[in-house]
RNA sequence: GCUGGCGUGGCUCAGUUGGCAGAGCGGUUGAUUCGUAAUCAACAGGCCGGGGGUUCGAGUCCCCCCGCCAGCUCCA
């Protein structure tokens, strides 16, 4: 590796920069330096690309701005971040103003140079630097690590692992996209930091084509989608109580009837518990204590009352309206549960985040000795019906959270039960340590939407807690009283997200079976009119969703809307197809798939509902 | 909730230094009856998010509130 570029750095540093007297500098240079020629993998590359890019930000922003103080600047999925503390405000200006001052380093070709120095060396500097959130960082460093590294080009340096490239030339193509808050360390009580968000690639192509990406996911945005073909509204009457519209309706009876058929063949019974339920029962559960926050009360007759944020205070009360046998067992008690949940305002975000959902719960009350068998059919439930949208998903094991009731053998015990089960079924997942319901640890199934974001849908959750809390029982073969463990679980997890992750993940065009138009009968002109209708009645009867075009428009504007509007097919008739008995039909991915006669359509478009094609 | 940005017909957006609220799309009506992604014309439509203030005069300037957007925190 060429070093001849660092060895003119040591005299270009800026005074106040200069390492303390004393300080045992390791010039090895470049030895933390990966050239971009070397056979990493490119995910590696890029990676150190984007660290190296997040450097030069920040050191642009320090010329521009010299007294800002910087926080820390990772590298995430498709790019990276850097968090500044400053006075000035960052407009959307000063990105370009930023990526300008970028280009003057790297058109600098500077010397990215690493050095071990110990954390005292570490301490002096940055504190002459006024850089208190890295004095910080050092203090938590003390302990464990005795020599620490920096990373230097030109007057910039920060504490850093590494690696990064050899020197700021090598950064060629870059984006800063968007500037946002974000707390210090991610601590709401800390200070709010100014965070921008930029990218880079190794190629001009991959940057462009990243950034061609992120347009074509925001035109799949569900919010935009909803509108144009109106599905659902959020009104300023009700922020984060969505309205949903009859097209969306049809999208959301559809789901509903997907989900009874699949869980009348599983053995699950379908229930309906009240919304609104008096107080006490929320402290019983423990959701006055560990959830309280997020709930709505009310008052009925002078009486407290509160709002359910959860389904199973409401199924336990049912559960115990009679002495049950372990007989009984697995009993499966499913309801399509609305809940209310005070989010913070914030958080709301079209139909992802809302503060008035649908659950599609269940409650399953099982024998300890049934907990890995029917663990296991919940996962296996959770894949087929996943299967049917065709989605991506992970999983993760979430245990005990500090807010939580029941002691730590138990959870220990559900957690175990947990793991084993997803061990049993050969799933990779991810540990999240503290993140379990209050009440107990959680499989949690991440579904990954069009922005590569991922939504929490369906989740397991394994429960001892609330069983003792509502003394449920029941009666083994030995004629004793015992407890009961509970399964709670949802698998589209709440049908106003999953509705607006099927939204942004057919990007609109849903598959026939959820389309909320299937046909759009398109006649040429008012005299095939009558034809058109009776064409229509005909897919009607079969139970399809049928529209005509009415209007005095041309057919080619028809097809147009038709084709905006996602519908699967179009059948456009005028007098040959009258005359014959068929209609000419257009797919609105497949363009014109020519002239069928009417049997033959309706045949061809059953099968692709009943088999929910997509 | 916090930080920053933004609120003008249904939608997308114009609107000089404060001086008569506009366009395109959509809608309605009329004409047109058409063969695989936009026919023509006319008309209607606005408490300029809400409330205070400054001013002879506020869409425009100031303050408060509400909502939305990007994130943070939190979550189905």
């Amino acid at each position: 590796m060429e070093k001849e570029g660092c060895k003119n750095s040591q005299f270009g540093w800026n005074r106040e920069y200069l390492v303390p007297l004393g300080m045992r500098v390791f010039l090895f240079i470049c030895k933390g330096a990966i050239s971009l020629s070397t056979n990493l993998k490119t995910k590696n590359q890029e990676e150190i690309l984007r660290h190296t890019t997040a450097h030069i930000m920040a050191q642009a922003v320090l010329r521009l701005w010299p007294d800002t103080k910087i926080a820390i600047g990772p590298v995430i999925k498709n790019g990276f971040y850097y968090d500044f503390d400053l006075e000035h405000r960052f407009t959307p200006e000063d990105l370009q103003l930023i990526e300008a001052e970028m280009e003057k380093i790297i058109a600098e070709k500077q010397p990215i140079i690493r050095q071990e120095i110990t954390n005292r060396d570490a301490v002096e500097m940055f504190a002459r630097q006024n850089q208190d959130y890295k004095l910080e960082l050092l203090e938590e460093l003390e302990e464990g690590e005795e020599k620490i590294s920096v990373y230097r080009q030109g007057e910039f340096v920060d504490l850093c692992r590494g690696p990064h490239l050899e020197n700021t030339g090598q950064v060629r193509h870059f984006k800063l996209q968007n500037i946002a808050g974000a707390y210090w360390r991610g601590d709401p009580r800390r200070p709010m930091l100014q965070r921008i968000y930029g990218t880079a690639f190794l190629s001009k192509k991959d940057l462009k084509a990243h950034l061609r990406r992120l347009e074509e996911a925001a035109k799949r945005d569900h919010r935009l989608l909803g509108r144009e073909l109106d599905l659902f509204s959020i009104q300023e009457e009700g922020p984060g109580f969505p309205f949903f519209h009859p097209k969306g309706m049809i999208i959301r009876n559809e789901l509903e009837k997907f989900w009874r058929q699949e869980h009348r063949q599983r053995g699950y019974q379908e229930i309906k518990t009240p919304i609104l339920l008096r107080r006490d029962l929320w402290h019983r559960s423990g959701h006055w204590d560990h959830f309280r926050d997020n709930m709505y009360f009310s008052q009925i007759d002078e009486e407290d009352y509160a709002i359910k944020p959860m389904n199973c205070p409401g199924a336990l009360l049912l559960y115990k309206r009679k002495l049950h046998s372990y007989r009984d067992f697995p009993l499966r008690l499913a309801e399509m549960g609305l809940v209310h949940r005070h989010e913070l305002s914030g958080t709301l975000h079209g139909l992802m985040r809302v503060r008035a959902f649908t659950q599609d719960d269940a409650h399953i009350f099982i024998l300890p000795s049934q907990i890995q068998d029917e663990i296991g059919k919940v996962i296996d439930f959770v894949d087929d019906v996943y299967k049917v949208f065709g989605f991506k998903y992970h999983v993760e094991l979430s245990t005990k959270p500090e807010n939580a009731i029941g002691d730590d053998a138990v959870w220990e015990q559900a957690t175990e039960a947990l793991q084993l089960a997803l061990e049993t079924k050969g799933l990779d997942y991810a540990l999240n340590e503290g993140d379990g319901a209050f009440y107990g640890p959680k499989i949690d199934f991440h579904l990954e939407d069009s922005l590569e974001r991922t939504w929490q849908c369906a989740t397991i959750q394994l429960d001892f807690a609330m069983p003792e809390r509502f003394d449920l029982i029941y009666i083994d073969q030995d004629d004793r009283r015992q407890r009961p463990v509970m399964i709670h679980r949802v698998l589209y997890g709440a049908l106003e997200r999953f509705i607006g992750i099927l939204i942004e993940h057919y990007g609109g065009a849903f598959p026939t079976w959820l389309a909320p138009v299937q046909v759009q009968l398109i006649p040429i002109g008012d005299d095939y009119l009558p034809y058109a209708e009776k064409v229509a009645a005909s897919l009607s009867a079969q139970d399809l969703r049928v529209e005509i075009d009415r209007r005095a428009e041309k057919m080619g504007k028809k097809i147009r809307e038709a084709q905006l509007q996602q519908i699967p097919y179009m059948l456009i008739v005028g007098g040959r197809e009258e005359e014959k008995g068929q209609v000419a039909v257009r797919h609105r991915r497949e363009g014109d798939l020519g002239v069928l006669s009417l049997a033959e359509f309706t045949a061809k478009i059953k099968e692709e509902v009943d088999l929910k094609k997509y």
